[in-house]
DNA sequence: TGTACATCAGTGAACGCGCGTTCACTGATGTAC
DNA sequence: TGTACATCAGTGAACGCGCGTTCACTGATGTAC
C-alpha cells in the first residue's frame, strides 16, 4: 500500500505472465524455423491473440529477438555451470573441461536453432543491443572461471611465448578477466572455445555429412584434443 | 555445322553472358545483404530486367543460391590452392599450413557474407542439392592434400592413440581420402579446420568485440597454435 | 462502500511493403527446305 | 538467297502470400476521493 513498487496488481501479474508466454512461444517457434524467419504475427497467431496485441508486451520484433537471445545465453550458461559443478573434485580440470564441452555439444545438438541464434551467422537486419552482452558473458564466464582456477592452482600447462603484438591484441580480454589469467592460458582458452564452436558448427551445418557417422564419439575425441589445460 | 553441340549461336552466347551477369549480380548483392535476404526480384531490378525474365535463366531462387554456393566454394578453393603453392619449398608443411590459414582468414574478412553463405548457419528453407558437394570438397581437399603429403613424407607428429569408436566414426573420411592419411593425422586436420572456422566465426559474428582489437595478430597466433602438423 | 476518472489490454482494419512464381502475349532470332 | 515455321527472350500484369507496424476504438481493470 505504501509501497506501490512492490504492490502487484492483477494487471501486473497478467502482464508478466503473457510476456513470458510470448517469449516462450518465440523459443518454441525457434525450434522449427530459424531466427531470421521468426515472426511476431506467427507468435501472436499461435497464442490466439491478434497481431497488434503483442505490441502491448514487446516494442518490436527486434525486442523479441533480444529477449530470446538473452534467454538462450542464460539457459546455456546455467547448463554449462551445472556441468562444470558436476565434477566433484574441482581440481580435476581436464574432467571439468570435458564435462563442459560435452554439455555444450549436447545442448547444441538438442537446440540447433538456439545455437544458430547465438553462435551462427547474425540475424539479417538485427542489431544486438547492449542487453545481450552480459548474458553472453555468463557463458564464456564458465570457461574463464575454469581457466582462472587452473591458473590460481598453478596447474597451467607449459606456456608458449606470446609475441608482443598478440599480447597487445588481447588487452580487452585481460581487462575482462581482471588479469587473473596469463596470456598463454587465455589464448589457449579462446582457441579451444572457438574450436568447440567450430566443431559443433561443422556438425550442425552439415559439413561432416559423408565424413563422420558417430558424432558423439568424434566430438568426444575432438574436445579432448582441444583441451586447453 | 555437322556438330550442333559445338556450334554456338548468338542466342547461346547471350544466354551464357546473361546467366553469368545474373550470378555475378547475386554475388554482388551478397556483399550487402546476407544469403537469406537474397532476392531474385532485386537481382532482376539491378540488371534492368523485369522480374519474370530471370526465370529464363534460373529455375528458381534456390537454383541461384546453389549457383552462388558453387561459385563461392570454387573461388575459395582456388585462393587456398594458390596460397598453398605460394610456399616454394613444399616440404615446409608448417609454412604451408600458415599460408592456407592466413588466406582463409583474409578471404573470410573480405567476403563475410560469402563466408556466412557456405560456413555460417544454413539459409532457411534452402536445401542444398548434390551439386554443391564436389565444390565444397575442393576446399577441404586443399587441407587433405597437405595432410596426405605430410603423411607420405613421414613427417606426421607423434600420434595419440585413437580409440576404436572414434576410428569407426570416421570411416567416411578415410574413404574420401582413400586411406592416404592415418587416423590421428586426419583427426588433427579436421579439428584444426574446425578450429579455424570457429576462430573466424568468433571474429566475424562479433564474439570478440571487447576482447580483441588486432584480429590479424590474434588470428596468426591462433592458427599457429592450431597447426595440425 | 461508491462514484468518477485514468490507465491499460485487446480488437479489427488498414497501410505499405517485398517476395516467388505463373501466364498469355510480342517480337526477335534461328532452322529447314 | 528467300520463305515458312519453330524456338526462344523479354514484357507486363497478376496471384497470393506474409510480414511489421500504426491507429482509432471498446471494454475492462485500477486509483483517488
Amino acid at each position: 500500500m505504501a509501497e506501490p513498487s512492490i504492490h502487484r496488481t492483477a494487471r501486473d501479474i497478467a502482464r508478466e505472465e503473457i510476456t513470458r508466454a510470448i517469449v516462450a512461444e518465440g523459443r518454441r517457434q525457434l525450434t522449427e524455423v530459424g531466427p531470421s524467419e521468426l515472426s511476431l504475427r506467427a507468435v501472436a497467431r499461435e497464442l490466439g491473440m491478434v497481431s497488434s496485441a503483442v505490441y502491448r508486451y514487446v516494442r518490436s520484433r527486434d525486442d523479441l529477438l533480444t529477449a530470446l537471445i538473452v534467454e538462450v545465453y542464460t539457459e546455456l550458461a546455467e547448463e554449462l555451470t551445472a556441468a562444470d559443478r558436476s565434477v566433484t573434485d574441482w581440481t580435476q580440470f581436464r574432467a571439468r573441461w570435458m564435462a563442459v564441452a560435452r554439455r555444450l555439444h549436447r545442448w547444441a545438438v538438442a537446440h540447433p536453432f538456439d545455437y544458430a541464434l547465438v553462435y551462427g551467422s547474425p540475424v539479417p537486419g538485427y542489431r544486438a543491443p547492449r542487453d545481450t552482452v552480459a548474458p553472453a558473458g555468463r557463458v564464456t564466464g564458465v570457461l574463464l572461471g575454469l581457466l582462472a582456477e587452473v591458473q590460481a592452482a598453478g596447474r597451467s600447462p607449459e606456456p608458449r611465448p606470446v609475441p608482443r603484438p598478440v599480447h597487445r591484441a588481447i588487452a580487452g580480454m585481460r581487462q575482462v578477466t581482471e588479469n587473473s589469467i596469463a596470456d598463454d592460458l587465455l589464448l589457449r582458452g579462446v582457441q579451444a572455445w572457438g574450436a568447440l564452436l567450430g566443431a559443433i558448427s561443422l556438425q550442425l551445418f552439415g559439413h561432416l555429412h559423408r565424413g563422420v557417422d558417430d558424432y558423439d564419439a568424434w566430438f568426444e575425441d575432438t574436445a579432448m584434443r582441444i583441451c586447453p589445460v
